[in-house]
DNA sequence: GAGCATCGGGG
DNA sequence: GTGTACGATGCTC
């Protein structure tokens, strides 16, 4: 008997014989890779009348047993189905359909080991096991007893890849690079002559592929990473190969990798995590970002940018050799970035893993709606709760049209204020959800009809419910269970600051946000509408009551959007304000909490009226180090011009350092004029605008467009995705046939009057509207001849 | 402005 | 693999 300690990173299993076989891949602590192989039984649960159902019972199902479990609330006599193979649960399943309702028959049989077994993926177990005849070639190990012991599997091996391809038809692929730690490769088939020693030749397509899978299984690693390789790098590798009949099989079955059908397809390996750092930043941390491009994300996170390649040159360079280096250079670099992202967020992802449950591969596929659904998927047995199924059919339908009252929000009157004060809810919805119970299997519980408060709907949205105050739900225990993980943590990291511990809070921060959604989430197993709108309705009663409370004591609440309030404190003090937040925190129930979140000498808030979608924030403040907060005001996102961008900023700077809307008024003169005198670079006017589809298929001529079509005229070739860096011009006609290039313009081409316009008066006229200004103050002299026209 | 369709990332 | 995404944006009526 061999004992070990043992990280599982991937479960799957193969039928051996006739029986459903698990097989844990990981590593030991030692970093030898390892499979550990067990047996399980597939099995679902089957509510209904138990002798109809034992009459279904046909050759494929083992055995049956009857337990108590918990259907929503109810304890019911539920019949286990446990069938030979995974397979026949959703055959049974079909066949029983009629006589009883049945649940669980879509757990994944390697997922519900997992659970049943309570083994959590990238966790330390110690290991008791038997040498076991592995036809893969791998080592490995029967297992006879397990249990959880200290560690995390923190440093796990990561290899980062990238492809470069040709953009015509059946491109080949020119090169790849891969990247970990302590090593990287870009390996191409055009010789040229490079001092670069990562730089490996071959001589033709298909030893590139041949070489791809050789450093890939050399380097053994525990993840496999790219950008965006779900969607374009596995799958056009694996079509390079088989156009050559070329076998990729790196996964530590030796199989290949297995890409998934459809729209969003992935790519899965197995015993090595495949992670697509494009799919997790676009998932789960919802980065706050213009798109979720490479250089954007690598942009936020790392500080750290992609190469500048002019990819026209590519296929010249292929051509001939020459300038080739820069791409293998850009193509390493790629590599770089994805493997330092993945690296970065492995914490994060190593953390959801634990508290979901679910190995590394899947968690950064899904949406945070699945994985809050897994989170409960796993706990479900501790509760002896039964899971509920998916909606189908009307059920489904109905769910996508019900809507409900939303968030609060007090419109702002515009204006500059001074001495502002900013309080919020602490997880607003997460602690309503915990401290008032809110469970589809607590709602209107028949134990507290007499005595539990009602949730405090308005006269427009009108309802009867409440929670129970005797038994805790499933739903608000687990998001319970989260909140004080969470607290446990951001106590700890008050005396010491660790990266890792904060990639820990913020994951279980990011789940928990993630419940209300859920609850209202049309797809979701625990659906409950009643809750959902349940919790909007305590939300708004809370910041209505905070409201009252500040105006009674005699502050001027500004503005307020779900949790959060500004007020001024105009004769009052700073103090008397913080004192009532204490007093309201006295009286709030549960773990909830009204915080503090800082002073702000000066503010600006803007109309939310006329701008795009509602009730946006848009506001600018100043906080007492100087810093500038700037929320909403549309021109810092979009694809404007830095002139226009950087006119905005300067113009909120002053007003909220100085107070002084004269002095920004003559600044922005001033730039007109130096506009207007052609004194500021080029580089100022560009706009950039990407080109989503081929340019035939516009209808319209924006300008983009036009001068996409332009240099396909002058033989550059154009491809959707590309971003179309141009600038106005001066001149006659549309706007259209005035863009040009960057490259194409000097300082001296662009259209004055258009920026003026167009661009740096709308960045701040709204601003500017505030303080009693228009339009004309703004750009009167020299203007005068054109804004005549429009006043 | 509601409802439907497409797109995202990648070279 | 005991499976099939989702949310934002643009376009059309």
């Amino acid at each position: 008997m061999a004992k070990l300690r043992f990280y599982p990173m991937d479960i799957t299993y193969k039928v051996i014989n006739g029986e459903p076989v698990i097989h844990m891949y990981g590593r030991t602590v030692e970093g030898e890779q390892l499979c550990i192989v067990d047996h399980y039984e597939p099995y679902f649960w089957a509510v209904g009348d138990i002798k109809a159902i034992e009459k279904q019972i046909d050759e494929t199902v083992a055995r049956t047993e009857v337990v108590k479990k918990d259907l929503n609330g109810e304890i019911v006599d539920a019949v286990k189905i446990i069938t030979m193979l995974p397979e026949h649960v959703p055959k049974m399943k079909d066949k029983l359909k009629e006589t009883a309702l049945c649940l669980e028959a879509d757990i994944l049989f390697a997922r519900r080991y997992l659970i049943d077994k309570e083994i959590i993926p990238c966790q330390e177990y110690e290991i008791e096991a038997e040498p076991y005849e592995f036809s893969e070639g791998m080592k490995a190990f029967e297992l006879k007893s397990i249990k959880p012991a200290e560690r995390i599997y923190e440093n796990q091996k990561i290899l980062a890849f990238d492809i470069e391809t040709l953009e015509q038809e059946d491109a080949p692929i020119i090169m790849f690079s891969l990247y970990g730690k302590d090593f990287q490769k870009v390996v191409t088939w055009k010789h040229f002559p490079t001092k670069e020693k990562y730089i490996e030749f071959v001589n033709s397509e298909a030893d590139l592929i041949k070489r791809f899978r050789e450093l890939v299984k050399e380097h053994q690693p525990d993840i496999i990473t790219g950008y965006f390789s779900d969607g374009f790098d596995f799958p056009y590798i694996m079509e390079r190969a088989k156009k050559y009949k070329l076998s990729i099989d790196i996964s530590l079955d030796k199989s290949q990798p297995v890409i998934g059908r459809g729209e969003n397809k992935s790519t899965k390996l197995t015993g090595i995590n495949h992670v697509d750092v494009y799919k997790f930043v676009r998932n789960i941390l919802r980065l706050d970002v213009d798109d979720y491009t490479l250089n954007s994300v690598a942009e936020a996170l790392l500080k750290d940018r992609k190469h500048d390649v002019d990819f026209e040159k590519l296929p010249d360079a292929w051509k001939t050799g020459d300038g080739l280096e820069k791409f293998c250079q850009y193509n390493l670099h790629d590599s770089k970035l994805t493997y330092e992202l993945c690296s970065k967020l492995l914490p994060n992802i190593v953390e959801m893993v634990r508290i979901v449950g679910v190995p590394m591969y899947d968690i950064c596929r899904m949406a945070l709606s699945q994985l809050v659904e897994w989170y409960l998927i796993r706990n479900a047995p501790k509760f002896n709760t039964l899971v509920p199924n998916r909606p189908a059919g009307d059920e489904f339908k109905t769910r996508l049209t019900r809507k409900y009252k939303g968030a609060f929000v007090f419109e702002p009157k515009p204006g500059l204020y001074n001495n502002i004060m900013l309080f919020d809810f602490r997880s607003l919805y997460p602690s309503i959800i915990a401290s008032h119970n809110i469970s589809p299997s607590t709602m209107n519980c028949s134990c507290c009809r007499d005595t539990a408060e009602r949730v405090p709907f308005e006269k427009d949205e009108p309802g009867k419910i409440w929670f129970c105050t005797n038994k805790k739900g499933f739903i608000s225990s687990m998001i319970g269970d989260l909140i004080e993980r969470r607290m446990r943590i951001k106590e700890i990291m008050k005396k010491e600051k660790n990266p890792l511990l904060d990639a820990r809070q913020y994951s279980l921060k990011l789940l928990a946000n993630s419940f209300y959604g859920y609850l209202g989430f049309y797809a979701a197993r625990w659906y409950c509408y009643d809750c959902a709108r349940s919790i909007t309705a305590y939300g708004r009663d809370y910041i209505h009551k905070v409201i009252k409370q500040f105006e009674t004591e005699g502050f001027k609440v500004i503005y307020s959007d779900t949790d959060s309030i500004f007020v001024t404190t105009g004769k009052k003090k700073a103090k008397d304000a913080q004192d009532l937040a204490h007093k309201i925190n006295k009286s709030l129930p549960g773990i909830m909490e009204l915080e503090y979140e800082g002073n702000f000498p000066s503010g600006i808030f803007v109309s939310l009226k006329g701008t795009e979608s509602g009730a946006k924030k848009k506001y600018a403040l100043i906080d007492e180090n100087d810093e500038i907060v700037i929320k909403g005001f549309e021109t810092v996102r979009s694809n404007w011009s830095p002139v226009a961008k950087d006119v905005q900023k300067k113009v909120l700077t002053i007003l909220l350092k100085e107070g002084d809307a004269e002095k920004a008024l003559k600044y922005v003169k001033k730039i007109i004029e130096n506009i207007r005198k052609h004194e500021l670079g080029k580089e100022e006017f560009e706009i950039r605008t990407q080109l989503t589809k081929p340019v035939e298929e516009y209808e319209s001529t924006a300008p983009h467009v036009a001068v996409a079509k332009r240099l396909i005229k002058e033989g550059h070739e154009i491809v959707p995705g590309m971003v179309i860096k141009y600038i106005i011009t001066s001149g006659k006609g549309t706007i259209g046939s005035r863009a040009r290039v960057t490259e194409q313009c000097t300082n001296e081409d662009y259209d004055a009057d258009y920026y003026i316009e167009n661009q740096v008066v709308p960045s701040v006229i709204k601003i500017f509207e505030v303080f009693g200004y228009s339009e004309n103050d703004l750009a009167e002299k020299g203007a005068q001849d054109k804004l005549s026209k429009f006043f």
